[in-house]
DNA sequence: CAGTGGTCTAGACCACTGG
DNA sequence: CAGTGGTCTAGACCACTGG
């Protein structure tokens, strides 16, 4: 006996329902043998293959009902997604990053400013803009809105010390964030800022970053980025 | 008693162990009771203890080890992830689209297709180029590359009335789908197809999508958009 | 060694569904 | 009504860890 690595009898019950579902054999919506069945079908305790049918439906291939059975689920094609991956952070855990202070300033809120950030008009709000390097590569242009109230001493932070998102993060954990992709043209500043030169090279990708705690929305950043540097992706 | 619903006892042990692990009064890294101990407090069989705890650590908050015990798990903030939303399936779902075939053709693979697809250079490849319509507006410009040997009849398919994805995710159901997202410029041509005058509109979300079963790549998509149209977000 | 979590049993009672 | 899944019990044996 080499390797004889026990397999659980769970285990067993769940590789042959998966089979008969995989193979098409038990149908979409059908019913399948109840916890019972199994249970005497596999010389097991009822506990057992009910654990079975239990983790199946967790994995989203059963749905189970109490009085009527388990049936074989609709195949829930796993919906992509896309993990955002900080540029800043991966520049940060190479040691190699660091932030160029663009602007640092206090404004009063237009209309749509205080829409987005849930604002009075005219209301003050922190306007900085920063540019950061991974080396001597720009890699994130950041345009971020602080709400005076989440952060009063925002602008006094010596951001080429610390990273404006940390410092946020740190006086004010923020419950949500919600995030946008898109694409944009790199304004000329930014084209600038971030070293592009021919027209090509021009497109970005923008996201779009609202930190917020309850209706208190804490910061409003717009990140921009080289399509040539920065792409998304997943399996 | 009104509306006396009855909470399950490894409920109650949960919010037990969640309200000492989001106060802080458990610490990160920090042993919590053991099943036994859990069990002669609440009252209730290890069986029912366990459970509460099996679902903590599902649930990301306990970290469990044989002969260790089960400890506050690192809080892992949930990493944001952005879906990808078929803007062609909206359309879909909402009747109002169409496809037009700009080009179907089959073209030897060259150096980079060829490793991309995984496939010999000079092989030949299926290449065919569509642009779908939401209503009389164009929200996708799609080139794509298939694998003859998956989809040898790709090319006879009349495309007005089958989807090109939906044709392959038919006749071979893929198993694994690689998105990778990124922002372009249009092309001149993209540009006239999409209807994209100006030229601040000429950014546009990219997304690469390779669809593959096993080591067989079936099929290779850009999938461009009008970053006006098309934006992915997540909360 | 005593204690931990992982698996498993053979029972039990319950609310619920269909016929 | 008989059958379903949901909850729960009081036991059991196991491989594993630390002291």
């Amino acid at each position: 006996m080499v390797n004889a690595i026990k397999i659980p009898q769970f285990e067993v019950i769940k590789q042959y329902v998966r089979g008969h579902i995989n193979s098409g054999r038990w149908a979409v919506g059908a019913r399948i043998s109840s916890e019972n069945e199994l249970a005497v079908s596999f010389s097991v305790s009822r506990m057992t293959a009910r654990r079975a049918l239990q983790e199946l439906a967790q994995e989203g291939l059963l749905t189970r009902a109490p009085g009527l059975g388990s049936f074989v689920a609709e195949p829930v094609l796993a919906k992509p997604s896309l993990e955002i991956h900080n540029i800043v952070a991966i520049a940060q855990s190479k040691g190699t990053y660091s932030c160029q202070v663009l602007s640092l300033e206090q404004i009063p809120a237009d209309a749509e400013l205080a829409d987005l950030l849930r604002f009075e008009i005219d209301q003050s709000v922190y306007l900085a803009r920063f540019l950061h390097f991974d080396g001597s590569k720009a890699v994130q242009w950041q345009e971020i809105y602080v709400n005076p109230k989440v952060a009063p001493a925002f602008l006094k932070q010596n951001f080429t010390k610390v990273v404006p998102d940390e410092y946020l993060e740190w006086i004010a954990p923020s419950g949500h964030v919600h995030h946008q992709v898109g694409a944009v043209l790199a304004r000329p500043s930014q084209r600038r800022a971030l070293g592009l030169t021919e027209d090509s090279q021009t497109a970005c990708l923008q996201i779009t970053r609202v930190c917020s705690r309850g209706s208190i929305v804490a910061s409003l950043s717009k990140l921009v980025h080289p399509a040539s540097l920065y792409q998304l992706g997943t399996t």
